[in-house]
Order: C-alpha cells, then sequence, then structure tokens
DNA sequence: GTTATTGCAAACCATTTGCAAGTGT
DNA sequence: ACACTTGCAAATGGTTTGCAATAAC
C-alpha cells in the first residue's frame, strides 16, 4: 500500500487560493475563479495557450491573456501549480497541490508525458543532501527515452500473412 | 573506486564535432573552432551570453552572436553539449561529451549549481523504465533547496563576543 | 568557382508591463 | 470612494532568420 497514491486535500484548490490572496490582501475575482476552476477541472499537463483556447471556448466571460498569465503567477506562489519542463519553448504546468508528488518518463518521439512514483528516490536524495549539507526541499527528474508506443518497430498490418 | 569519475576520451571536443560537421557536409571554421575551444576550456556550466562575453574579450576574431547561438546547436546535436536548466530565462548549458553523468543540486537563493552523482540512481531508473515499457536514454535530475552557505544563518562578525 | 558561413538587422514569440477603464467591497 | 483588477497595446528579451558579403575547399 503506498499512501502516497492518494493524499487527502482538506480545502479545495479554489479555497486554498482564496486564502492565499486573503493574506495577500487580493481579491478573488470572477476571471481569477474561472481559470482555477478550468487548470483544475483534470490533472492534465497544460501550457497557456492551451489554457488560453480552452477558457476562450466557454462562453461565460471572457478572459484576457495577461490575466491567464498573473493568475497562473499567482498560482505558482500560492503552491497550487508549478512548472514541470518546456515543450517548445513554451512553460508546462502541472497540479503542486491534491497530487502526490512524482517524476516523469518523457519521449523523445512523440513528447507524451507520463508520471511515475518511486519512494526510493526521496530517500536517495536525502543522503546525497546530507552529504553535500543541501536543505533540500523538492526535485524533479525527468527521464528521456522511447515510450511504449514509440520504441515497438512499426507493425506490419495483418501479420498473420506471414503464416501463408 | 568510482569508474564514472573518470572518462576515457578517445577524441578531442573539437575532433568529434569536425567529423561531425564532416558527416553533414559542413566545414570547422575558425568561428567554430573559437567557440568550441572555449565551450570546453573548462567545465563550467554557462549560458549564451557568458559565452558571448568572453569571446569578446579574446580579440583573435570577432564572433557574432548568431554564429554562437548557431554554432551551440550543431554542438548539441552532435552530442557534445546540452541543456541542463534555465536560469532568469537563459538556457544554461554544460558538457555533455568526456565527462561523467551526474546531476544537480540547485540553490535557490544563490542559484548556484552542484553536481553530484550517483550510481543507484540509474539502476533505480532502469527499474522504473522495465515497468513501463520506457525504453531509457538518458535522464535529468534537480534537486532544488538551500546550499550550504545559504542555508547557514546569518553570521555575526564576532561569534567570541558572546563570550565575554 | 561553387557552396557553406558569417554578421547584421529585422523578425519572432512567449511573457511582462504601463495605464486607463472597470469592478469588488 | 477606495484599492485592486482587468484588457489592451506596447515593451521586453532571448533566440531565430533572411540576406548580401565573405570565407572555405
Amino acid at each position: 500500500m503506498n499512501e502516497l497514491s492518494t493524499v487527502n486535500v482538506a480545502v479545495s484548490p479554489v479555497e486554498k487560493f482564496e486564502e492565499f490572496l486573503r493574506t495577500k490582501g487580493m481579491r478573488l475575482t470572477q476571471e481569477r475563479q474561472l481559470i482555477v476552476n478550468e487548470v483544475f477541472s483534470d490533472h492534465e499537463h497544460f501550457d497557456i495557450d492551451q489554457l488560453v483556447s480552452v477558457l476562450e471556448q466557454r462562453k461565460e466571460r471572457r478572459v484576457s491573456r495577461s490575466s491567464v498569465y498573473r493568475t497562473i503567477s499567482l498560482l505558482e506562489e500560492a503552491g497550487l501549480l508549478r512548472k514541470v519542463a518546456r515543450n517548445q519553448s513554451r512553460d508546462l504546468y502541472e497540479h503542486d497541490y491534491g497530487y502526490p508528488q512524482h517524476d516523469h518518463l518523457i519521449c523523445k518521439s512523440c513528447g507524451s508525458l507520463t508520471e511515475f512514483t518511486n519512494d526510493t528516490v526521496s530517500k536517495l536524495l536525502e543522503d546525497v543532501c546530507a552529504e553535500h549539507d543541501f536543505r533540500m526541499d523538492g526535485h524533479r527528474m525527468e527521464v528521456y527515452g522511447l515510450c511504449q508506443k514509440c520504441s515497438r518497430p512499426p507493425q506490419r498490418r495483418h501479420p498473420m500473412l506471414d503464416r501463408i
């Protein structure tokens, strides 16, 4: 049983964000709500451009690109989001709240991101940091290579024909 | 004894680069030589701006910023360099040839990079990749936190005075 | 001589910012 | 009323690119 696979979320992302804003004398506006809801509607990684596109489709209320940038920064500060990597010179974000620590397998061919968790990694890092007198408070690991699909040699349409 | 700490370099970086260029019908120009020599004169991490500055000081021959960018891309392609991380929105590079695999401790306060090697990490990753049918061919790990210097509380000038 | 390469200036493009108009309390 | 936010358009800043002049072979 792996306690990392489930995380108790006492407060919802929006609530946590609202609290963060309050402490800074800022307001939870409609724009900010729309953005947070959209961002936390699923666990996918995204970049700003994708987020802006999705928001454009929702007719409820238009949100400008600037506000998206501004709000994403706030969400990072609040510890709700973090940058994972870059994709074609765009920053990629993922949830940093209500979601277990994990790392990524990145396919060089199709660009897909696969998450994995490994408890041993963190323990290992603790040792390394102790050795270097380093006070760790997070890490990021990216493993490059070919995913299952892309490392399979291209399939013939009808392999059974070989047998005829 | 750790065999990773020494790597036999059969051919020098310039030679390897020249070979790479030849296979692509390209030329090892004076500009390209100057850049490769500068880049491999030490093992420090660097960004393009730093490299350009250093090259400007060497009076031998002026190399334009464009050429630096173009050559660095080629060195990446040739497997001599790789991007390590970003620092204030600039790409940071390091040697990817004639230098053992390693990872980085990154100080959030002063931005310093410390290299470390850990054999167990790679073994661990092999297991993870096996599980996911992933064909690994490299990884990058960044550990964030505070380095020795920055995690030490600010020192008083004359600690001995306490004893008076 | 032919083809690759350079330096320059302009283009690119994701992100940031100044500011006047608008919104929340 | 007041302070915070928004959308817009312009600015920023690292990186890329078109092109005429230049160097390599």
